[in-house]
DNA sequence: AGCAATTGCACAACCGGTTGCGCACCGGGG
DNA sequence: CCCCGGTGCGCAACCGGTTGTGCAATTGCT
């Protein structure tokens, strides 16, 4: 590797006026032919900064990392590619990495800032972390955006509108004609998910509708969970004849589960899921859901950690724009006359 | 954050029986007691060592990057737990990245180890890099292991038994009683697809069986893909009475395809995929598939690429330990009578 | 007691950058 | 001629560790 000291003994200077001359410091006051010299040189060297030397001398490693509680997810991916809209500009990399249950996980994350690795946390939290378990892994005072969730004392959050989108799913169902809804919902310990269930239940009211608790299930965001819903809303002897499921992964397990009942898609029974991914638009039928701004939230997340590491203050922000955007799929029409 | 300075000052001692202490340097002479009085301080005080300083030392930022084409990809997530298994233990950090086309891709990928950020990189081909454009990304001199492809004229790859895995797909579809077989393979510009379609022509010969050209499609390893190649082969008048498709993506792609087209999966038309994810296990019917040793590529390659790091030669592998497994879910039987 | 060997620790250089400051040299004005 | 200010550059400290070496104090031996 060829260092500023490299560079400088070429060009026949200091490294001082070499830092200068490449950092195009005005204030520097050097000639202009020593000033090109330098650059030349430093071009034809191939010379490039070593990061460990700045990370040292500025106390900030230019990294941040990304608390997942699963990378195998596609609302992590489109997430994760708003961060690095932001971040790569600004020469930030990116490390992923997962929490366990404290202490470990605690532990770990912890780890990560006070050896230096990075200046910054953005994390997501574990559909299995209540609140305590949060603020346990993520202590006070370490630079921290919570994406996609909110610890109700902490500033510091990026969310999605979830009411709104669960609300646009639902009257997009109650518009075609469904009077009896089910709701599929994520486990009730993560904030995102009540904010869902209770989009659920204010539509609902908001049209004179009443919710069915034996028809309202929140067993968590991933497949198995919505078809284990879906499992227990098929056993009773009434049924809804569309169901709103407040993740993509749970419905597509619910369609599916649906679909191994011999219960037709959409005729017996709509399905609407909040965000779109490959799978929920390859599955057949495809699944209608709400596309969520979740790009946005990671670039939103993102420059707002790199602000506050350069000393601006945290905020609590639900990203409004762009809308959420229902896209009717193949799952949902309106209600055949038994 | 607390410096070894700190320690050394509250200790009363120097930085260097500081940091010697701490190290447990054997061949350092401190006397008993101050050595256990600087350990006490350091857990007290909640000493850690500044990474950017042993960074900066040891020219080694115990960091690796994971190139790959798309973070959004379950074979991606398992490779990365199995990197994590190792890297994590060895205090190593993983950084995730994707690589654009030359040249912007390129010193992408080169940057991170010219200014320091990571110390080697595991890299997985994108489907559209030919022989040349992935050579280009990653010259040689870099410390690299090539991951799930190859470079023919490069050592440092660890790779799938493609052609087994595949042979063990084409022969559950023979056994079935299987006799006229399409398959559905990757973008031929990547060795791992040249791999599993061999591997299918090859076990179709030793059965006999012959390759039927037009029931063979190359187009690419996601769900699209797989969807465009059933629809190339249904504008036939003959067809195949079951589908190899060499990844598991493509083979959901052409599950729903092909219920869109209203050919009855298994009944009509079996599949069978490589890989297996939620996503496969989740749809109905849950694919057909064979389970390839994903953990175990990614842990091999990390620590490859580790020891390579600390002075060991690279060397060529494939996994198969454990075996290529067949899943037999819902998208296989026998053919039926026409 | 005298000398060598050993013990216990401190000093300082180094990794590769950035930056405050000082110094030599130059030209211009009184 | 002297002084002053500006110009162009180098010196050295610093970030936080590791490590070769030097030096005093203690110990051991005769």
């Amino acid at each position: 590797m060829v260092s500023l000291n490299d560079v400088a003994r070429a060009a026949g200077v200091s490294k001082s006026v070499a830092s200068r001359a490449l950092n195009g410091d005005v204030n520097a006051r050097i000639r202009e032919d020593t000033r090109t010299r330098i650059l030349e040189i430093a071009e034809q060297l191939g010379y490039v900064p070593n990061r460990r030397a700045i990370a040292l001398r500025f106390n900030r490693s230019g990294a941040i990392a990304l608390i997942v509680p699963d990378p195998n997810n596609h609302v992590f991916a489109e997430m994760l590619s708003g961060i690095q809209q932001v971040a790569t500009p600004a020469g930030i990399d990116v490390l992923i990495g997962t929490v366990d249950h404290a202490p470990e996980g605690r532990d770990a994350v912890q780890r990560l800032l006070k050896q230096g690795r990075v200046d910054g946390i953005l994390i997501q939290r574990r559909e299995d972390f209540d609140d305590n378990e949060l603020r346990e892994v993520v202590p006070e005072g370490i630079p921290t955006v919570f994406v996609n969730c909110r610890l109700d004392d902490r500033t510091g959050s990026v969310i999605l509108p979830d009411a709104e989108g669960v609300r646009i799913a639902t009257e997009h169902l109650i518009d075609l004609g469904h009077r009896d809804l089910g709701f599929i919902g994520g486990s009730p310990t993560h904030d995102t998910a009540v904010r869902r269930r209770i989009g659920f239940e204010e539509t609902l009211a908001s049209h004179g509708l009443a919710s069915r608790p034996e028809w309202v299930h929140e067993l968590g965001w991933e497949a198995p969970s919505g078809a284990a819903a879906v499992d227990a809303i098929l056993v009773r002897p009434d049924r809804p004849t569309a169901l709103v499921v407040a993740s993509v992964n749970a419905a597509v397990g619910a369609l599916s589960q649906l679909q191994r009942a011999q219960v037709k898609v959409p005729e017996e029974m709509s399905i609407v899921g909040i965000h779109t991914t490959w799978v929920s638009e390859t599955v057949f039928p495809a699944i209608t859901t709400v596309r969520m701004p979740l790009s946005k939230i990671g670039s939103t997340a993102a420059e707002m950690l790199l602000g506050h590491l350069d000393g601006e203050a945290l905020s609590n922000v639900t990203i409004d724009d762009p809308a959420p955007e229902l896209l009717v799929r193949g799952t949902s029409i309106a209600p055949t006359k038994a």
